[in-house]
DNA sequence: CATCTAATTAGATGTTTATTAAATTAGATG
DNA sequence: CATCTAATTTAATAAACATCTAATTAGATG
């Protein structure tokens, strides 16, 4: 149910630490001891808001040896304020809610067969729509409005599955992203959709 | 300090029952004992709420005989997220961010001098960044983007002063508000403005 | 002024949540 | 494999919060 989201993102950004970690994150990715120190509070704390933030997608998280960075997703932090004001002022009709809760139903039983449960691809679906799926919910994991080089689409890509190269195309033959000399960029279009492969 | 307002905003929509509030508001006023029947809950939950609400401007009310009726404020949902993603990446200067603070002193220090306890005025000050400052005080509790009538504006006037014909030809003189053939609107960009007289 | 109505306050209860210290895990490196 | 580092989990605590019932207040009206 669209509410239950739109109450977690508030509840997300209800505390004065967690948006403290975004306004420093906005300055750059930084890993969780830095945070502390900078927040002046305990690692394990940070741990606690990071699950929170990330829960509502506001922010990625990236691995280096031992070290985890966190960054910020700039397109849930831009775009998710709208959707409160759509539901308040668009209150949804009964119809078209369950057609998108029935929507929702399939995405998520397309995601659960064609991905393991540490999110790896098991295999490129070869009916369109459901491929279309797949596509979309790797893609969503992207930054939104952050430009990739080629090497960083495919090192993000390979975290899902090997054949980089394949999905690479794919994302650019369904307009998934845009790609202008060597540099690609998601699709802005794509917000919505995002919005709705949130878990 | 400009973080709580933003933490207090988002604590004000971190609940499924406001939410819904808000939503049932989006249709027209409400009053307590309505809102309580709709939502399943009792008026007292109702008051409680509404407090929340109303202590980041989110609705208005009206008092008709024994019954107050609720109203949203649009200009404050529709334009406070802008402020946390401000916030978050336009991340605040020190040195701005005291002068801000001296500004806002200075405004709460003639509110306090010029408004009685109950929040009527004592009288408009000659002194014109002081007028001004009454002036906006006022005009920010109205409701952004509504039409009134010049009845209504007089009656809204008389909340605060007995001399509305004055305040009312100062609200245009300085541009508070805009007036079309005896239909007055609020000056659109008087909305930071307004978000900086927020308690 | 007695009464009615709508709203608020006060007090109680159960839940959620922010934080920490201490124990544990996950991964890297000598 | 022993050790180091960064992160997470667990358990405990205290504060904040949503909700209710019951008592009270504020206005209106006969």
């Amino acid at each position: 149910m669209q509410l239950d989201k739109i109450v977690s993102y508030h509840k997300a950004l209800a505390d004065p630490t967690r948006i403290k970690m975004l306004i420093l994150l906005a300055d750059g990715e930084l890993n969780g001891q830095v945070l502390a120190e900078k927040l002046s509070v305990t690692p394990a704390t940070i741990t606690h808001h990071a699950a929170k933030l990330r829960e509502t997608r506001l922010i990625n998280e990236r691995r280096d040896k031992n070290t985890i960075y966190f960054s910020l997703n700039d397109y849930f932090i831009k775009n998710n304020a709208n959707a409160t004001v759509q539901l308040i002022y668009r209150s949804v009709k009964e119809g078209e809610n369950t057609m998108d809760d029935k929507h929702i139903r399939v995405k998520q039983s397309v995601i659960r067969n064609f991905f393991t449960a540490d999110g790896k691809l098991k295999s490129l679906p070869s009916q369109l729509k459901k491929k279309l799926i797949v596509l979309e919910n790797i893609v969503a994991k992207l930054e939104y409005g952050r430009k990739y080089s080629e090497k960083e689409i495919n090192d993000f890509i390979k975290h899902f599955h090997d054949d980089f190269a394949t999905i690479r195309r794919e994302f650019i033959m369904h307009q998934f992203m845009f790609r202008e000399n060597e540099i690609y960029v998601m699709n802005p279009q794509e917000m919505w959709a995002r919005w709705e492969t949130l878990s």
